[in-house]
DNA sequence: CTTGAGAAACTACACAGTAG
DNA sequence: CTACTGTGTAGTTTCTCAAG
């Protein structure tokens, strides 16, 4: 039967719990807490008598948690990600000397316009500080809240709940890319000529509309998208060999053009821009290492 | 044959009880 | 209070077994 009084708990236990969840593999949890495989498997004994629940079931690629383990894992992250927190509060933030990890959670676009530059700062002036960044798979508001990450970078922060602070960090602007010799590079893109292109487009969703679609149906005009892509990874390969135009954010065009011999001009239709948000969760906002995590990140100039 | 979970045997250590 | 000793627990190494 379950155990409620907590003294009457070992609660290196629920670390072990919390390191199987994760890893689903004894022996990487076990490497994961620095223990051996055997310990972690007896500890994986301990909590099953603990708990009367097998836990885990063993299948062919991973140790699969039943419905009571999956069900403790927010909750166990959350209080584990707390007593951190408590336990390291006091403790000034030296960053020549941290030895730590951060984890970040930021789409492709993120990614792409902040961490070059991000890392490249973070070897600098913190050395042993690790950087390790999540997709947005779940809101980011979740991943805030049960500490499954630290930091969010965001388009919208409209909505979000009141625990959460933001901060804006950059206002983004949208751009025609087409290769450097590209036909209709060498005269004014004219709205008229703009139409008359065949788009790519990255669509996340793979919904091939976009904003441009919007502002260009406002005005009774269409254009043909040739191509639609998940993501961003491929895009600038595409179009600096190819005759596809692309609209995209100026900073992931000039992180393209750094890269592929590529041509960047205005849009010949007014498109609304956007901005990029920080997100974090209301119990980091005092703590040190999360102050200097954010005010890094800040002055990181994209 | 390889990999990974779990069992067995052994070891180290903490704690409690007891003697001086 | 200190020193010694017995007990229980959790860790390690080594092994066994099952599945792919």
């Amino acid at each position: 039967m379950a155990e409620t009084r907590l003294a009457a708990i070992d609660l290196n236990l629920l670390v072990a719990l919390d390191a199987l969840l994760v890893e689903r593999n004894v022996t990487r949890a076990a490497a994961r807490i620095g223990i051996t495989q055997p310990a972690m498997s007896h500890a994986l004994m301990r909590l099953r008598k603990l708990l009367g629940d097998p836990l885990f079931v063993r299948t062919p690629r991973e140790m699969v948690p039943t419905a009571r383990a999956e069900k403790l894992a927010i909750p166990l992250r959350r209080a584990l990600s707390d007593i951190q927190e408590a336990l390291r509060s006091d403790a000034a933030f030296d960053p020549s000397k941290a030895e730590r990890t951060f984890t970040m959670s930021m789409g492709d676009f993120a990614s792409l316009v902040i961490l070059p530059d991000f890392a490249a700062r973070l070897r600098e002036v913190a050395p042993k500080v690790d950087l390790r960044v999540i997709a947005e798979e779940m809101p980011w508001s979740r991943a805030l809240d049960d500490g499954t990450a630290d930091l969010a970078i965001a388009v919208s922060v409209h909505g979000a709940p009141s625990n959460i602070r933001t901060r804006k960090l950059f206002s983004e602007r949208f751009v025609c890319v087409m290769r450097r010799d590209h036909p209709a590079a060498r005269r004014p893109l004219t709205l008229d000529r703009f139409v008359n292109l065949t788009h790519a487009l990255i669509a996340p969703g793979g919904r091939a509309w976009g904003i441009v679609d919007d502002a260009l149906a406002e005005r009774g005009l269409r254009r043909r998208i040739g191509l639609t892509i998940p993501h961003f990874l491929v895009a600038p390969f595409v179009i600096a060999s190819s005759d596809f135009v692309i609209t995209l954010p100026e900073r992931v065009a000039r992180r393209f053009a750094a890269a592929v011999p590529l041509r960047i001009v205005p849009t010949p239709i007014a498109i609304p821009g956007f901005s990029m948000h920080l997100a974090w969760h209301e119990r980091l906002q005092r703590e040190p290492a999360y102050v200097w995590l954010r005010r890094t990140l800040v002055e990181v100039e994209v």
